[in-house]
DNA sequence: CCGGATCCGTTTCGATACTG
DNA sequence: CAGTATCGAAACGGATCCGG
């Protein structure tokens, strides 16, 4: 776990974007969080094998950064014993708005995705209302693995 | 010119954030939308000394990047002849609900950043009005430079 | 001067192989 | 299964050069 800081030290930042951004631009944390909120992935395998070809030392190195940033979780698997799984803090579930107008930007002008076009619609017709579902969904899961 | 598309054909994207990050997850290219919407910047030595020490290279070709992508035009400067300035398009400009929802997350979880608390207030309480109010002022600027 | 383009040393990324 | 080690490739950043 020698990972940790080493491109947030750089840039003095001097506005919330830009702070956002030291953690969140990249190619990949994004991308995981979305496999977190819309897919419900929680183990490794599961961000592996999500389709993206995130390579193996990658994906542990972003979770571990969700994981110092305090926006992720990591608790052993109920069963296996041998495996995790990530949840989102409420520092993640904050992020859900960004990532529902960014997944409304991406929808308008890129014209193949294959995203469900009924979440679509329900975040073109009520934002807030999607973001309240899977917020309150994602908080419950949290605090029933907290009390683990 | 031969920049343009280098690292968007690698990723078959499957959905809208991926999309959307194929051109927006790096550490500038959001920065400098930012600097376009809230800061009022449109040449290149403004971006330059915007504080957060971008690279000419690496501000040239992201420039160049946001044009290709049609999220900014090229224009030639009114008076100076040998400068330009930089707009965002319509496309551009529908990012300014990410970046406002980026904002609000910043600012709650990262306690010190030179945003005036005034905007953030606002954004907080009506998010859609800061959205619509920066959205119209963008757009008619946009209109104006068009027809030049 | 202004807006880049080019060169080059350094850092980070990413694919694969490997380990507990 | 969940990562680490390695190593080549790409991106970054600084400096410098150039055309207008």
């Amino acid at each position: 776990m020698k990972s940790a800081r080493r491109s947030s030290d750089c840039r003095r930042s001097s506005c919330p974007i830009a702070n956002a951004l030291d953690l969140l631009g990249d190619r990949w944390t994004l991308l995981i969080v979305r496999d977190l909120v819309f897919r419900g992935f929680r183990e490794f395998g599961q961000f592996l094998a999500g389709g993206e070809r995130i390579a193996t030392n990658i994906l542990a190195e972003r979770l571990d950064r969700l994981r110092c940033a305090g926006l992720a979780v990591r608790c052993d698997h109920p069963v296996d014993g041998k495996r995790y799984r990530y949840y989102l803090t409420e520092k993640g579930i904050d992020l859900i708005p960004v990532l529902v107008q960014l997944s409304l930007w991406g929808a308008k002008y890129t014209p193949d995705h294959a995203a469900p076009e009924k979440v679509l619609r329900e975040m073109r017709a009520d934002p807030d209302r999607v973001v309240a579902g899977l917020r309150a969904s994602l908080l419950k899961e949290l605090g029933v693995v907290r009390k683990s």
